[in-house]
DNA sequence: AAAACGGCAAAACAATTGTTTCAAAATGTT
DNA sequence: AACATTTTGAAACAATTGTTTTGCCGTTTT
């Protein structure tokens, strides 16, 4: 029973004392209990870029005896995972109906969420996400507006195109007036317009200007008649469907990285040793903690 | 495509041609698909009573080249997550054209964005994310705290919030330091932080330091022992898994979105009537163009 | 009755597994 | 600076892995 109760908060509990390879390790485990369940102690240790011999040390470190009864414990942890489908029935069960309400809830918004981002890459789409990206290459400047709820989306997309190239500027009228930051918008240009119903006036504004200097659109909205959809050059139509009162731009935040995704892969070796370089520069300015390994999934 | 569409089904139609050996293997696994994903060949064929090479011959029989492959569809399955196979599939297939490429890459985007939204929303996070209203509800002050990438998720949460509550800070530093938009931060306040790896030295601070001050902290991010969750109140661990160098924080800002929704939900009529006076207010300062209908989805 | 054949398990195999050992490297302490 | 301690990764190991080979057994065919 109790004796390895829940391995996880064991090692949980136990991180700050370990070595630094054996918090990688453990770290490695922590994020993915699945791998410890259906992969080999060495195909584990790989993933997890340590030598096998740190996954031992780790294991006696925590009080277990053998690889054996580690993999058992996680085999037996996803066994009993589907389970707890009707480990939900009971908890709602004896709660109250409000924490019932409240699961239904998430689970509503859950199912919305998949299918917006689901439409988000749909077969229409793909296409004009592709056309864009051409776009984009092609540009002299990329401007991107969004403000209010588009705001994030808008942010999102010139903080990682930043970091593989510097022809970008983000709308967002916080440095001095719209002006000032469209200053010499012209057709060699493209704007990216992010914004959905209620639609703000500011956004309206700025791809007017746009539009008055030849410069290309590129909108990603909720609807082909947005008023900064009309003449856009690419009409990007995302679902901002919601179980809220706010809308969701979650679709649009997804686009958006999706978008910088395949101008990276577009952009071949030279995009990724400038976003190299970007991250060595961060890492210089002391921005990060610790941890020097790049995001790398498995 | 459909070679291996479901093994199960190949198992059973092809059961009554094989040998009688090979039928008590098969009939095993049939009735133990667990034991494919979770132990290894020889043990299943102790377990079945026959010899090792019957099992090896019943694949063959049954047109799976090797074990691992058998394992792996298994293993799969166990796992629930049959877009994997189709995703390794297609990736490894056809490096051909580069339009196809940019489809392909967009398509392996959506199923990894989707699978990144579902894990958010699993059985275990739903419940901590309730326990993460509740904590919020009764906080008398909410700093909400993201840097980078992870900056667009705390706006989100803090400009939707604040459209019905006005008790929330969004610490972005920009307003002077940390330490002036922290002033005061204690025990009765909550902070919401937000990261992923690689961690922002900023946002530690400012988490080290809410901590000191007693206040409780909620982390949203990409682990159990990220600097950010070490000592939270409340962890909610999203899948920040990507097909790019940069961290996906789809999940994320779903997420946030997700628990603005819920407070809402649960502030019943009064949170209502106050979005109802913050959009009226937005209309006055003439934010928003035409269209004067409230943010409304069917 | 002899030959041919398919089904079968034991043995053999190279590769990989989990684990231990050991010396170099890194770290902290005097 | 010199020592003691801890941390680390490469090598070594016996065991076990997935797979192939081998030869035996029982049935069928000639």
């Amino acid at each position: 029973m109790g004796l390895h109760a829940d391995l996880r908060e064991k090692l949980i509990s136990d991180y700050g004392k370990l070595s630094p390879q054996m918090q990688k390790a453990a770290r490695y485990i922590l994020d993915h209990p699945n791998d410890v369940a259906l992969r080999s102690m060495r195909a584990l240790a790989r993933a997890a870029d340590v030598p096998p011999s740190t996954v031992t040390r780790l294991m006696t470190a925590i009080g277990v005896d053998t690889w054996q009864q580690f993999r058992d414990h996680y085999q037996n942890r996803l066994l009993d995972l589907p389970a707890s489908y009707a480990n939900r029935a009971r908890e709602t069960q004896n709660v109250s109906q409000d924490v019932d309400r409240d699961q239904h809830l998430l689970e509503s918004i859950a199912r919305t969420e998949i299918d917006n981002i689901d439409k988000a890459f749909g077969a229409e789409l793909r296409g004009r996400t592709i056309d864009a990206c051409a776009a984009i290459e092609n540009a002299r400047q990329v401007f991107v507006v969004g403000r209010g709820a588009a705001y994030p989306a808008a942010y999102q997309f010139a903080y990682a195109y930043r970091l593989f190239r510097d022809n970008v500027v983000l709308v967002d009228g916080r440095s001095g007036a719209f002006g000032d930051q469209l200053r010499g918008i012209n057709r060699r240009d493209v704007m990216i317009a992010i914004g959905a119903r209620p639609y703000i006036r500011d956004t309206v504004r700025a791809v007017d200007y746009a539009r008055s200097q030849h410069c290309p659109v590129i909108a990603i909205c909720d609807s082909d008649v947005a008023p900064i959809a009309l003449d856009a050059m690419i009409k990007l139509i995302v679902s901002d469907k919601s179980q809220s009162f706010f809308q969701s731009f979650t679709a649009a935040v997804s686009l958006v990285q999706a978008i910088v995704a395949l101008l990276v892969a577009r952009g071949g070796q030279k995009a990724l040793e400038r976003i190299a370089t970007a991250e060595e520069q961060l890492a210089a300015f002391d921005t990060y903690v610790e941890d020097p390994s790049p995001t790398r999934n498995s």
